[in-house]
RNA sequence: GGGUGCAUAGCUCAGUUGGGAGAGCGUCUGCCUUACAAGCAGAGGGUCGUGGGUUCAAGUCCUACUGCACCCACCA
């Protein structure tokens, strides 16, 4: 077979993708006695397409679990989709054009499954573009009856635990999209406002307190003023009430070290229904809490005349009102964080609400525990003191939503006798009064409930599938650092508490892949690159080594797109160097058929070259094994790329080259054959779909790279001798041509050499040696000085001392300037080397070993010094 | 306010237990040498953010500072 000019990825890599599916490559293997190699994939939402996070995200998945599946494991990769309730509410709201006050839950979530069958099979196609070899029989999503099923299983369970429990607390609240939010979901925008100072006159009393306040429409809700304990400016007040003005209500004053004394007048409004610590406060000191808006943010009743307004609208009217009572003593403008939603932009209301909330403080312990006993571990490690952080500061979660999208909760309640019946089953009676008047709590929980189910409910559980029982838990969790706490924490505790294990063992954190600049990729900034697009006009092979040379574990990227045109030329430089050897193998071996090679031993010859390649391919396959399974992806890969280009092609194949042209020996063919192997399969979990196409047109022996097995290092060929004798003849070759460089030399101009060797036991490896005559353009070589050392150029190392003819090829330019350099650079080793042992200190105190190492190299510098000298004298000498 | 990380060549980054500063890109020079000009060969380029400390020895450990990035809390 033959390799087209160039991989024609655009049409190939479909089809190779297709290839491996059709064969169930992806699938697990059904010999569950194997040891096994579990994973479940982050899902994406199904919100839109996939950004270069997921590319990152699936590369480094894919990588690992390709890495696995060669070195023999059943591997389970998980594929699946995240029905992210908020945001594919208000997408869906956004496309349809309308609104949720003017269609039926039940229509409504007819589109929302439309949207989901479009958007899902969108995100699986181009989950398949990036070349991931998840199992997608295996497919889940998070709205799927299976992950219901667990959800509601975990509800009931941790209600009957008492850990989940229906409070009134204060919560974020959205008037525009009408529900609960998490706190991660407000934003906080900086506001020009005004801090107004108001009257609080006290109790049948002329005297009066002011209070500085940004939100005056909020008085409605006040139920106490709060002073700091140890303001002596307010220490006649204790025991006193104050009237809230309009409302006219008596409030108490109430002393807290909350309240900053340096602030507007060191008095605080307490209004514990819409604002957090005036909430904490309230429940210190047992006060009132007075809603004052309805659900979509307008004052309700208690306002009185203020009734129905919303926030800016009331804001003015009070604040005329209050000037007209003359309760205003001035007004400062003040730039202050208003708390947005970010999925709507609509400024967030805090209110008290009825919510389901899951109590943290016990679930958290377990967590902590398998941290600090390693059985949990973070790759880099660092996460996991932000991990215990989180811990450590959790409030409880409210996972209750007013939405549709999303798992109702499964609680019920009996119209006729009021009785809470919560129930993983559709309940139809009330269990106490049998009453068939049951009505659903409308709510829905927080997307992240059902993700935190997710590594185990995907698998089957509560039922002890199969599946579950051999899978789980899971071997490796691969995310991005920012969802430690959504997501990564939620999935610890819920499994600890329901399956009494650990989800995961270790968890790789990918980072954030920014733009050229370092800026995070935002639709604002329209810096945004699409993965897809990318693929397209690279191809996914050339992305996902992208992604792989350039991301150190857990650290951002800065994508530029310019360097996937340097990226792009190393897949370029695998095909043509297996084009070249494909084509090189049936031009020069007849019958194709190796006979040559039993039990991993070359029965023909092997030469300085072979040994040399032999052992550094069988040393990175140790290196490259050892580095995947530490995760340490980015490194891996430049082993073996740097072995692959620089080391196999530059050198390797060269030698080769030369041996072939002579008509030698052609038996190294097969070491190029075999090496190349190698390097493919290394390649393959970076790089799947090229190495496929090149592994199926060289052998017909195996079906798939990607199910063939991964090398293993064949100790017998690792030979640090012919490593160091062939960098030996390296080092010749590279002063060689660094003379001809320097002096202008045409490389088709042949010219003769003169290597002293100082180690005279060297020789016979030089001598008349096809690689020097074919690497630096050598005909002649003599291992003696000349006579004449008239028109040659020479360079003179530790090793060896070289002079290269110049004779007819240049003008008779002498060679001081190289040998100057070269002084230079021994004259500053010397110095340096005298300055470290005219230390006593060092003398006395560094290991032996070095110090005597030291000694050694001062003494063949100082050798080696000398020489150069006589030398640069001559040349001065012949000058004039 | 609390926390984490980063600072090394013009750019992007490696640098494992302290023991002679590295790569790629870009730049410069020479080459279309029968796999690859998306290539080959060669060269130049760094007071390792600043100041202190530990040590015989610091890019590496400690400390203070400066700058940048991010996370959390929050500004009545």
């Amino acid at each position: 077979m033959i390799l087209e000019k160039k991989f024609d990825f655009k049409n190939r890599e479909n089809k190779i993708y297709n290839f491996w599916a059709k064969n169930n490559f992806f699938s697990v293997d059904d010999d569950y006695n194997k040891k096994k190699f579990s994973i479940v994939m982050p899902p994406p939402n199904i919100t839109g397409k996939l950004h270069m996070g997921h590319a990152l995200n699936l590369t480094w998945q894919d990588i690992l679990v390709r890495f696995k599946r060669m070195c023999g494991f059943n591997v389970l990769w998980l594929p699946g989709t995240d029905h992210a309730s908020i945001a594919t509410e208000i997408k869906i709201l956004k496309e349809k054009n309308i609104s949720k006050k003017n269609i039926t839950r039940e229509k409504f979530l007819e589109y929302a499954q439309e949207w989901k069958e479009k958007f899902e099979s969108e995100i699986i196609n181009q989950i398949k573009k990036i070349g991931s070899s998840c199992d997608w029989n295996e497919l889940n999503f998070t709205l799927d009856k299976n992950i219901n099923r667990a959800v509601n299983f975990v509800f009931e369970d941790l209600y009957n635990k008492k850990i989940i429990y229906k409070g009134e607390k204060i919560i974020n609240y959205c008037p525009n999209c009408m529900t609960s939010i998490a706190d991660a979901e407000v934003k906080y925008k900086e506001d020009n406002g005004y801090l107004y100072y108001l009257k609080y006159f006290l109790k049948n009393s002329s005297d009066f307190l002011v209070v500085a306040t940004t939100r005056p429409e909020t008085i409605f809700g006040d139920s106490a003023i709060a002073i700091n304990p140890s303001d002596i400016r307010y220490l006649s007040y204790i025991n006193k009430k104050v009237i809230v003005p309009i409302v006219n209500r008596e409030v108490k004053i109430v002393f807290d070290n909350y309240v900053d004394i340096n602030f507007g007048t060191g008095v605080l409004k307490i209004t514990p229904a819409h604002d957090f610590n005036d909430f904490d406060i309230s429940q210190k000191h047992n006060l009132k809490i007075i809603n004052i808006f309805d659900d979509e943010g307008n004052l309700n009743e208690s306002a009185g005349e203020f009734c129905g307004l919303n926030v800016s609208l009331s804001r003015e009217k009070i604040i005329l009102k209050l000037e007209k009572l003359n309760l205003i003593i001035k007004k400062e403008k003040i730039k202050h964080n208003i708390g947005i939603h970010e999925r709507c932009g609509e400024i967030i209301e805090p209110m008290v609400k009825p919510q389901w909330f899951l109590k943290m403080s016990e679930l958290t312990k377990p967590c902590i525990k398998s941290y600090e006993n390693h059985e949990l571990k973070f790759f880099p490690e660092r996460f996991g003191e932000v991990y215990l952080k989180w811990l450590n500061n959790l409030n409880d979660w409210c996972i209750s939503r007013q939405l549709w999208w999303g798992h109702r909760i499964p609680v019920y309640y009996c119209e006729t006798c009021g009785e809470i019946l919560v129930n993983q089953e559709k309940i139809l009676s009330c269990k106490k009064c049998r009453s068939k008047k049951i009505k659903q709590e409308e709510s829905i929980l927080d997307t992240w409930f059902s993700s935190a189910l997710w590594p185990f409910a995907t698998l089957g559980w509560p039922d002890k599938t199969l599946d579950y029982e051999y899978f789980y838990p899971t071997d490796l969790l691969v995310t991005g650092y920012d969802i430690l706490f959504f997501w990564v924490i939620k999935m610890i505790f819920s499994a600890f508490e329901e399956t009494k294990k650990l989800p995961f063992k270790n968890v790789l954190f990918n980072g954030i892949v920014r733009d050229k600049f370092g800026r995070k990729m935002s639709k604002s900034l329209d810096n945004g690159i699409d993965p897809i697009e990318i693929i397209k006009n690279f191809g996914a092979d050339t992305l996902r080594f992208s992604l792989s040379i350039n991301a150190g574990t857990g650290s951002d990227i800065k994508f530029n797109i310019k360097d996937l045109e340097n990226d792009k030329n190393f897949c370029n430089k695998l095909w043509n160097a297996s084009k070249f050897i494909i084509d090189i193998k049936k031009n020069n071996l007849e019958n194709n058929i190796r006979s040559s090679k039993k039990n991993n031993v070359y029965d023909f010859d092997l030469d300085i070259s072979d040994r040399f390649i032999l052992s550094r391919a069988n040393h990175i396959v140790l290196n490259v094994t050892q580095l995947l399974e530490s995760y340490e992806i980015a490194n891996a890969l430049k082993k073996v790329h740097d072995f692959f280009w620089y080391e196999f092609c530059d050198w390797y194949i060269e030698c080769c080259k030369i041996k072939i042209y002579l008509n030698k020996n052609k038996s190294c063919i097969w070491i190029l054959y075999d090496v190349l192997i190698i390097c493919l399969k290394l390649l393959h979990p970076f790089l799947p779909f090229i190495t496929e196409e090149i592994f199926l047109n060289i052998q017909d022996k195996e079906k798939s790279i990607m199910i063939s097995c991964w090398p293993e290092c064949n100790n017998s060929l690792l030979d640090l001798d012919s490593e160091n004798n062939f960098e030996f003849l390296r080092s010749i070759i590279k002063t060689i041509r660094n003379l001809r460089s320097e002096k202008n030399i045409h490389p088709s101009k042949k010219t003769f050499v003169h290597i002293i060797l100082n180690d005279k036991k060297k020789e016979e490896k030089i001598n008349q040696n096809k690689y020097l005559f074919g690497l630096c353009g050598i005909n002649k070589i003599f291992l003696d000085m000349p006579e004449n050392k008239k028109n040659m150029v020479r360079q003179i190392t530790d090793d060896f001392d070289i002079l290269l003819s110049l004779d007819g090829l240049i003008d008779k330019e002498s060679n001081i300037s190289i040998l100057e350099k070269k002084y230079k650079k021994i004259l500053k080793e010397i110095e340096r080397s005298d300055k470290i042992l005219s230390n006593k200190e060092f003398v006395k105190k560094a290991k032996k070993d070095l110090v005597e190492l030291e000694c050694e190299k001062l003494r063949s510098n100082k050798e080696l010094l000398d020489k150069i000298k006589k030398e640069i004298k001559l040349n001065y000498d012949r000058r004039s």
